[in-house]
DNA sequence: CCAAATGTACTGCCATATTGATACATTAGG
DNA sequence: CCTAATGTATCAATATGGCAGTACATTTGG
């Protein structure tokens, strides 16, 4: 499993193993029912300790996308499907917040729309 | 002045303040030259300590929308034009983390772009 | 039944951010 | 010159978040 934990930035590290798992479960990178390494084998791997790991995938399993049990390990489960109304509100509330830096930095709407949609459709740039 | 502090909200008061305060000099509801209420007064009508507000109008100050003195308060003093350097960093920020966001939700572009033109253009909602 | 590996839960420690309070410096005005 | 009002600077207390470590519970496999 291909992660990488940068220990200077601003996201903690915890959150940084979410997303990233997030996005390899999203993107096929990790197939359901494929086994992920151990919290303690990660924590190694990583130089993080166990705890933080355990976080990680906890919330993740909170989320859906895992399904840890002790003595077996933990799972990828599925990707989840949040409900109509979760994707709308985060999706208002990432909005909102987009707008108000543009506004803040008095940047037309136009600049701003297709600055969005590039780096929409350019996930890496 | 109209200034509303959510003592609950996830953002700290003393930015809310400043948030609230640019955001009234760039739409013209503070016109430059406009003296500010001083820091204690402004503390007491809100509920906030007198450091509180401190910060807000040194952090003003240090973006150039303020200009305070000892003895003789606070006044508007500009309109501060970031480089366009500065201005396209911030926008690049924010707009990938909007595009992060969006991609974490798995929502087509076309919503996400109709999303954000709607909340650029309408300011309240 | 036992040992090893696993996830879970809990607790204390540390760093950081924010606040509240106090003392200090400067200016205007009488 | 002196007082009052202002902004500035500094410090301690508090809350929060993240982390590291430890003990516990569960499951597998021999």
């Amino acid at each position: 499993m291909i992660v990488e934990i940068d220990p200077d930035a601003a996201t903690p590290p915890y959150e940084q193993l979410r997303t990233q798992i997030a996005a390899l479960i999203r993107t096929g990178g990790l197939a359901v029912g494929t086994r992920l390494p151990s919290i303690r084998q990660l924590a190694r791997d990583l130089g993080l300790a166990a705890g933080t790991v355990a976080r990680a995938y906890r919330e993740l399993e909170a989320e859906g996308y895992l399904r840890g049990r002790a003595g077996q390990g933990t799972v990828v489960r599925e990707i989840p499907r949040l409900s109509e109304a979760e994707r709308t509100a985060r999706l208002t509330d990432a909005a909102r917040a987009y707008a108000a830096a543009v506004r803040e930095l008095g940047i037309e709407v136009e600049v701003a729309l297709t600055t969005a949609q590039y780096h929409l459709t350019h996930p890496a740039g």
